[in-house]
DNA sequence: GACAATTTGTACGTATGTATG
DNA sequence: TCATACATACGTACAAATTGT
């Protein structure tokens, strides 16, 4: 696949579809390093800007982390099964960076917001946690 | 308050943080219109580039929307209860952009992925979807 | 309808800082 | 020490859409 830069689709969005496919499809596997961005310049005669750009894109979808010696595909941690009793509540956001950095969440994860019957609300990093529905009185 | 570019903090977050705290307090209300780019480039002095790393953060979090005309302050709409029985599983993660599309979600606006105990699934935007856990066998 | 002004979107460039190997 | 790689931050330019004249 290719990038045209004449296309309607602005360039960052078409390195960021294409990247995102080749995650999909296991090309890029959960862990695995990605090329540098200087990798992607050069491949496709695109500006380090666009590059960027795709890379915030995949970031704020989750599938990418990125550290200071580069980016490779999220991995998805075990997530823990918390039960909630009948009349609970459950919301999700996105954490503010006070919040992410509080909690220790990474970049585009989510966070669950569950609220009691009494009141009392918990926060859970998304990708860590699973809700599930019980019958019984349960934390 | 100002900003302080020989600081520790990137411009861009300590513009972020700024906005962050206006809304927060309510001196930029809900649907209220932001200053435009250039107001922020000549108030404090920084690049352009600067001021939309800020928005971006804020479109992250979900406190801001974007359009062609500017940004405002994001109205949280009337949420949705949705009742899920024991059993059901209920897991949220960020949308890719097709996903994001397909839904017509919002940036910055998680998913909910309710999984019956039958198997099926349900995606639903966050911003307009509350989880409560029923007694009873219900959708 | 035509035209200008406003505002955000995209995309290129350069330079410097910081952390890692 | 040096090279690599990402982070920040400045600049420019033009495109596209909306609003007002």
């Amino acid at each position: 696949m290719t990038i045209d830069p004449s296309a309607d689709r602005p360039v960052y969005k078409q390195l960021a579809d294409l990247i995102r496919a080749r995650i999909q499809s296991g090309e890029y596997r959960p862990g695995q390093r990605l090329p540098a961005e200087n990798d992607f310049v050069a491949e496709y005669g695109i500006s380090r800007d666009s590059v960027r750009r795709a890379m915030a894109v995949l970031r704020g979808e989750g599938l990418i982390v990125t550290e200071l010696r580069g980016s490779r595909v999220r991995e998805v941690g075990e997530a823990v099964t918390v039960s909630i009793s009948p009349g609970t509540q459950v919301a999700a956001r996105m954490p503010t960076e006070p919040e992410r950095k509080q909690l220790g969440i990474a970049e585009g994860v989510p966070i669950l917001i569950i609220t009691e019957p009494d009141g009392e609300t918990r926060k859970l990093p998304a990708d860590r946690t699973i809700i599930e529905a019980s019958k019984e009185q349960q934390g």
